[in-house]
RNA sequence: GGGCGACUAGCUCAGUUGGCUAGAGCAUCGGCCUUACAAGCCGAGGGUCAAAGGUUCGAGCCCUUUGUCGCCCACCA
């Protein structure tokens, strides 16, 4: 047989098994209609960059489900993509031209775009290519991206299907506006930072009805002074005392020298400031909606540069927003109007594309109505025909829909979908179209204009999951795949994507885009903090492969996958431990591997099973237990957890329990036993090999294919193929407890060793006193004992031994062991010191179960057998102690003797 | 300001419907190159379960209040 290295190549690994997934295209998958449908689409990675932690994250737990579906006889498929990710890439592109020395802003828009299509088909290669090293079972030939020609029409058709529903409409509104960027943008895009600023009290006279200038005025807080140019009002409390007696209705606006009214509205806060506040429409959201309220003029002074225009007074046009900010300060303190300045801390809006300030202003853009969409959706969730988990998520879900405003679709970029809507140059009707349409439908004339404007990236994300299946043709693929099963996405987007996405699904295919919502939290590192390139934390993935292979950085995500909690922290340590783990199984595999001989190579090994051997029976009514619990782990998506199960049972049960236990019987003249126990392991190793495919897929395949070879068996198929594991042997609670019992009693005799200085090779003989069923127990399973403690039982005995010469007692949980010493080593203080300590312990146990025992109120209420197994633990105890203090006494005596 | 979540060993986290002396991994300390694995094995130490109160025979778990941290939302300029 083949020679197998201690430590494994995993990028020759991952490279050849790689190659064998895609040349026999296994991943591929076809409707197959007597099978359930399960379906997942990938969160499509943006063509900006390449992939990140994040969404490693992402696809592992998704990979693991598919694979999982996949073995347990789903027709199951994946469907992989990535998305144009408008705003980000054009800035990423305009940038990349800046470094080559070339102006974007100097290129026609058919130039820039090809610019950009370039880029985008380079990192779309890059990603996909990453997902594929990754091991990822995505049906590579139904990859889509948001920007070709199906996708593209799915979008046009949804546009003019809202459209022409009346739901899509373009108005002049206050829109989040970023001049760094460029663009309009959503609610949705922008991040609220906590801000140290100042607020300046500026005080504006009264004006009586002769339009006369008073020297007593009202005065308002601010921490936009500059806005003050674009003031139609200054906003008091209907029910504030201060101004209860006012008698003026109007106020001069310094500098920009306008006559203002005085309004009441009761959004004006009675505790906040002087309770007077000046009303900006054209820059400010709540002021725009108090403007509406009151039929008060717009005035914009601030232009999509983030300059001031007409008609704020000449001096301060063309300064940015900072300058006229000084300047106009400056001018308050010149003409006396500034009253004071303090320190403040308010929220600042961001872009969160660019950090850029955001600067609300007036301006023409497509918007899409979504209060009865959303409200459909809530419904929908609200009902449970989608889950979201975790459960709590539902209240962040329904707070969305609560206070959902019309959502602005369109960008003022050249990268994504144009808007489908053509103006007619000569009667200026409005057109949505799915196909360039050739003459007016109004008027017959040909020359048409479309709008410039492309559509937000999230409008065709939010098609993705029918979209990608086929949409808006009628697909079989559709119809047998759609609404997806599960859809896992960190829950960061879930606004942005999750809940568009059951939005436009249940407008367009009258159903729901996804059964369950599955949401997690995202990647950090050792100090809690996000990953980015600036901190300087961000490990680049490619690194972490080579450093660890795919396989480690695989198990060590999924081991953290920060599911029902905030963030997870990983850092570089934590790979070591997915690392050890893959070279545990590695090794566990080799070993098996290197014992198997012309007489012990059976094709049939599942049959053993049902072998008769103590131990055999335990391992496999441990990997029993082991299967049910990961399964139901995973059903409950508690995926780290069935991970954690898995390997504790892979590492503990059968790696130092089973294997050691067996070895002997590897090297037995006892055939039969020897085949036994290792079709025993081999088939044990097989279940593990398929449980650890989900999330190890590279190792596990090729363990599988070792073993294969090795036992000349030719499956001729992946271990991805092969079916999921049955459970259908008895439990066998009996072994299982006996085994129990004597692992216990292995780390005791394995302490006494350490603590006694006895090396391993010195066998040890042992007598045991315990109930008779416990001395069957430790009898029958003895050679557990042999085999993982070097020790024999030699003696059994009905009561606790009276003299301890001789031996080093050790206390069970019902019982004792006494190992027997050769003269001359027995370590008496050292003896007494555990016993005492033993002693001490078991009195703190003590002290519980007599309080309670003697509480009647429990005897009363408790549950019976609840009441009895005190009962029975306060027996042993005491029973325990008593031995343990006339050892104590024998002890004192020699010492003093 | 509102909502949600977290707080358990030095660190990262488990802990099902309340019921054995509260667990795991890492880290620490100690012992082993024992024939699969030193990227390994064996063993030990380490916790007033954030605080206080309440319900209960019994609370890490349920209720109330407080504290700290995190996230989301928000029209106090």
């Amino acid at each position: 047989m083949q020679e197998i290295p201690i430590h494994f190549n995993h990028e020759e690994i991952e490279a050849q098994i790689s190659e064998q997934w895609e040349k026999s295209r296994v991943f591929h998958a076809e409707i197959d209609k007597n099978k359930q449908p399960f379906s997942i689409v990938i969160p499509p990675p943006n063509v900006t960059g390449t992939l990140h932690l994040g969404h490693i994250l992402d696809n592992v737990i998704q990979d693991a489900y598919l694979r999982w579906h996949r073995m347990r006889g789903f027709s199951a498929v994946w469907i992989p993509g990535t998305d144009h990710a408008g705003i980000s890439t054009q800035n990423v592109v305009k940038k990349f031209l800046y470094k080559q020395g070339i102006n974007p802003e100097t290129l026609s828009r058919e130039a820039l775009l090809n610019k950009i299509w370039e880029f985008a088909l380079n990192h779309k290669n890059i990603i996909t290519t990453q997902l594929k090293k990754l091991g990822f079972s995505c049906d590579w030939e139904r990859e889509r991206f948001t920007l070709d020609e199906g996708l593209s029409l799915a979008v046009r058709t949804a546009f003019v299907r809202l459209f022409n529903k009346g739901l899509i409409y373009k108005g002049s509104r206050i829109v989040s506006w970023c001049s760094r960027c460029g663009t309009a943008f959503a609610d949705e895009d922008l991040i609220h930072e906590k801000n140290s600023g100042l607020l300046w009290y500026i005080k504006y006279p009264f004006v009586d009805e002769q339009e006369n200038i008073q020297d007593d005025g009202v005065v308002i807080a601010t921490t936009r002074p500059e806005t003050m140019l674009g003031d139609v009002a200054v906003a008091i409390n209907p029910e504030d005392e201060r101004y209860k007696t006012l008698k003026y209705t109007k106020c001069f606006l310094p500098l920009a020298n306008r006559v203002i009214p005085i309004i009441k509205d009761n959004f004006v806060a009675l505790d906040f400031g002087t309770g007077a506040v000046k009303i900006t429409p054209a820059h400010d959201f709540t002021d725009y909606e108090v403007g509406k309220r009151h039929n008060l003029p717009i005035i914009s002074i601030i232009n999509k540069d983030g300059k001031i225009i007409e008609p704020a007074p000449a001096k301060y046009i063309g300064l940015d927003i900072m300058t006229a900010r000084n300047v106009i300060v400056d001018d308050l303190v010149q003409q006396k109007f500034l009253v004071k300045i303090e320190n403040y801390v308010n929220n600042i809006t961001k872009c969160e594309r660019c950090h850029n300030v955001i600067e609300p202003l007036i301006s023409e853009q497509w918007f899409l109505k979504m209060r009865d969409l959303a409200l459909r959706a809530k419904l929908t969730v609200e009902a449970k025909k989608i889950k979201i988990i975790p459960d709590s998520e539902r209240n962040d879900f329904f707070h969305w829909v609560d206070n959902i405003r019309d959502w602005c679709i369109s960008r003022q970029l050249v990268w994504g979908h144009q808007i489908p809507v053509y103006t007619c140059e000569k009667c200026d009707n409005l057109m949505a179209e799915i196909d360039t349409p050739q003459a007016c439908s109004k008027c017959g004339h040909t020359k048409l204009r479309q709008e410039t404007d492309v559509l937000d990236t999230w409008f065709s994300s939010a098609l993705w999951p029918f979209s990608t299946l086929g949409w808006s043709k009628k697909t079989p693929e559709l119809d047998f795949w759609f609404p997806t099963t599960t859809l896992f996405s960190g829950r960061d987007i879930l606004f942005f994507w999750c809940t568009r996405m059951m939005v436009m699904a249940l407008e367009f295919t009258d159903n729901i885009p996804f059964k369950t919502l599955v949401l997690h939290g995202l990647i950090r590192d050792e100090q809690g903090r996000k990953l980015s390139k600036s901190l300087g934390n961000y490990q680049d993935p490619l690194i972490l492969f080579k450093e660890f292979g795919v396989d480690a950085v695989r198990a060590t995500v999924i081991s953290k996958y920060p599911l029902g909690r905030q963030d997870c922290k990983i850092s570089n340590n934590d790979y070591k431990e997915g690392r050890a783990l893959v070279t545990k199984l590695w090794n566990s595999c080799r070993f098996i591997l290197t014992n198997l001989t012309a007489e012990t190579k059976l094709v049939d090994f599942d049959k053993f099973k049902s072998s008769d051997n103590a131990i055999d029976k335990w391992i496999i009514a441990k990997l029993k237990q082991c299967v049910i619990n990961h399964d139901n782990y995973l059903q409950a998506y508690n995926i780290s957890q069935a991970f954690v199960e898995l390997s504790a049972f892979f590492r503990g049960d059968f790696c130092d329990w089973f294997i050691e236990i067996i070895k002997p019987r590897l090297h037995s003249k006892n055939l039969v036993d020897k085949q036994q126990a290792l079709m025993t392991a081999v088939y044990v190793m097989v279940q593990i090999l398929k449980m650890f495919s989900l999330y190890i897929p590279y190792v596990t395949e090729k363990l599988w294919q070792l073993l294969q070879q090795t036992m000349d068996v030719k499956h001729e198929q992946f271990l991805l193929n092969t079916n999921w594991i049955e459970v259908d042997v008895p439990s066998a609670n009996d072994i299982c407890s006996a085994m129990l019992l004597n692992m216990n009693l292995v780390t005791k005799v394995r302490e006494m060793r350490h603590l006694f200085g006895i090396e391993y090779k010195t066998k040890l003989n042992i007598s045991i006193y315990s109930a008779r069923d416990n001395l069957k127990k430790y009898q029958e399973l003895e050679f557990v004992l042999n085999n993982t403690a070097n020790a024999f039982i030699t003696e059994s005995l009905t009561s606790p031994k009276k003299q301890l010469a001789g031996y080093i007692p050790i206390a069970l949980d019902v019982g004792f062991a006494y190992i027997k010493l050769d003269e001359g080593i027995v370590d008496i203080i050292e003896i007494s010191k555990m016993l005492t300590k033993k002693i001490a312990d078991n009195e703190k146990a003590l002290l519980t179960c007599n309080k309670t025992l003697s509480n009647e109120n429990y005897l009363q209420k408790a549950p019976a057998n609840i009441v009895q197994e005190v009962k029975e633990k306060q027996k042993n105890l005491l029973a325990n102690n008593a031995t343990l203090r006339s050892y104590i006494s024998i002890m004192e005596g020699n010492i003093i003797g």
